[in-house]
Order: structure tokens, then C-alpha cells, then sequence
DNA sequence: CAAGGGCTTCAAGTATGCTTGAAGTCAATA
DNA sequence: TATTGACTTCAAGCATACTTGAAGCCCTTG
């Protein structure tokens, strides 16, 4: 049986899996597009040390709200020494945030409508219509993404 | 030339696209996933009711926020009378939305955490780990989905 | 009546984010 | 020493959400 070595703080990848509740596939493949820094090896077998805990619930964390794994990337690799590109793309990213949250917070109201409005006109709200008209309008910010 | 015809309110699959921003090849794919009910016919061609970009932005709305097609799909398709069944999907959906605003705003938080902080002991604040711990912790739930 | 623009279908290709399977290594245990 | 279990690599497969390309139809305009 494999115990958890008290001594060493370090984890191989299947603790490391079960801390964090992601594969051992996914985490392999987290590290060939570089968002968890190659581990040491013990034998040929990945040991990480125990901060890997939060630096892949932090790659978690965005991920599950929308960003590409590339984005993810962006934001969780060593920065060069605090530059002004990392600090740019930090605020790019806290903008879109905002705009996702907003738009999340859109969806709830239609939904929570959806469930209140009686049966049939539901597009006919103008409460409704309002929140896509403004989804419909940010239509070019979502060409912009894309590009 | 072809202008809009003032006269008949019927979109085409063009008009549609520019209105909302969709892609016309989109708007098919949607239509063969029972998105969008089929539309009406002229020569051949496809012709959308106006109340066609509500429901398009509606489907925007819920794809945005991180639904996938098929669970969009459930939400957007006329109900059958109200069932019980569709409320508690809607239901589902709307705690799934609180979440997913909840976790958006933890990002927030850490992304902004991250502009804030010098700069080495970004993962050390006992603020900053809260929120992966709370996203950690939250682990069971994103197991619960995917199964 | 020929050309052009927008539409049609259908099949195949692309990008993302993984999972799965085969074949093998390594260390601990029966 | 043989088996077990977790690990290793690498290639291939899969689901989602589309896009692209080929070949063709229909209507309008020069």
C-alpha cells in the first residue's frame, strides 16, 4: 500500500489528482501545454510540491469560468518580473471577467423570468428583451474575442 | 441588390446572421441540433420570423455563461405546457447559474489579487487561498456534472 | 441571356480539451 | 522471486462546436 509520506511534502501525480479532483491524464497534459511546471522525478515518477495544490485550483478557478487553457496559461506562468505586458493582460482579463459576470448575472434574470413570466410570452417582456437587446449589442466584443 | 424587404418582416439566413452576429454555418448547425425550430420556406431558402433574433440572442445568452448546446437546447425549446419537469430543469439551471456568478467573482478576486500583490508570495495570502480552497472544496460538484 | 450574389446540401476538416489503450518501468509486498 | 499497483510514454480516439469547400439552384441586374 502506498501511504502518504509524511516526511516528504512532495506528491506524485495520482495524490495530486486526488487533491484536486482533476485526472492524471488532464494533469500530464496541463503540463505539456506548460500551465504546471515540469515536476522533479523520484525514479522516473512526477513528485510536486505542495503549492501545486493551489496552482491548479487557481487553473481550475479559470478555466471553469470560460478562459482557454492558452489564456489560463497566460496568467499562471512566472511573469517576467512584473512587466507591463503581464500587468496589461491581468487587466484585459479582469475586464472580461466583468463582462462575463455581468452576462452571468443576464442569463440568472432570464432564467429567473423565464420560470416567474405565466406561459407564452416570454420574448414579449420588456424587462426580457431588454437583457438580450444588450447581449445582441455586445455582439462585435464577441467578434473581437474570436480575432 | 438585395435590400430588406420592408414589406415582409421574414429575415433570411443572412439578415439573421447580421443582426446577431452568428455566423450563417452556426445558425444551420443550430437549426440541425433543434435549436432553432425549422423555418418557413421561399424557393428553397429559409425565412425567420423577427422574434427569430430574441431567441438567437437568448441562445447566446446561455451559451456565453458556459451551457453547452444540448443543455441550451433544454431551455430554449418550447416547454410542454409548463411541465413540472421543464420548472425543475430551470430550476437546476438557475443554481447552476448562482454558481457559476459565484465563481466568476472568486476569479475576480484572485485575478485582482494578483495586480495588487509585490509580487513573489502571490499564493501565500491567506485571502488568496481561501478562494482556491473554496474551489478545491467544490471539486465533488464539478464531478457531479460531468458524470 | 450571362453574370453575380446569396442561398442550398453534404462531407470533410479544425480547434480545444481531454480520455483511453498498449506496452513497459519501478518499488513494495506475499 | 513473482505479483501487484501506481507510475511512465506515446498514439489514437472522442465530444463539442463549428468552419470550409465543392457543387449546384434561384433570382435580379446589365
Amino acid at each position: 500500500m502506498l501511504e502518504v509520506n509524511m516526511a516528504d511534502e512532495r506528491l506524485t501525480i495520482g495524490e495530486l489528482a486526488k487533491a484536486t479532483g482533476v485526472a492524471t491524464s488532464a494533469l500530464r497534459y496541463w503540463e505539456d501545454l506548460g500551465l504546471i511546471p515540469v515536476p522533479a522525478r523520484v525514479s522516473g515518477q512526477r513528485r510536486y510540491p505542495a503549492s501545486s495544490v493551489e496552482l491548479v485550483g487557481m487553473i481550475l478557478l479559470l478555466r471553469d469560468v470560460g478562459f482557454t487553457l492558452r489564456e489560463v496559461k497566460a496568467l499562471v506562468t512566472p511573469r517576467p518580473e512584473k512587466s507591463r505586458a503581464w500587468q496589461e493582460l491581468q487587466e484585459r482579463k479582469l475586464a472580461e471577467l466583468d463582462e462575463r459576470i455581468a452576462q452571468a448575472q443576464a442569463a440568472r434574470t432570464a432564467i429567473a423570468h423565464g420560470l416567474a413570466c405565466p406561459h407564452e410570452d416570454f420574448y414579449d417582456c420588456p424587462n426580457f428583451t431588454a437583457i438580450l437587446a444588450a447581449r445582441l449589442a455586445g455582439a462585435s466584443l464577441q467578434e473581437a474575442h474570436s480575432h
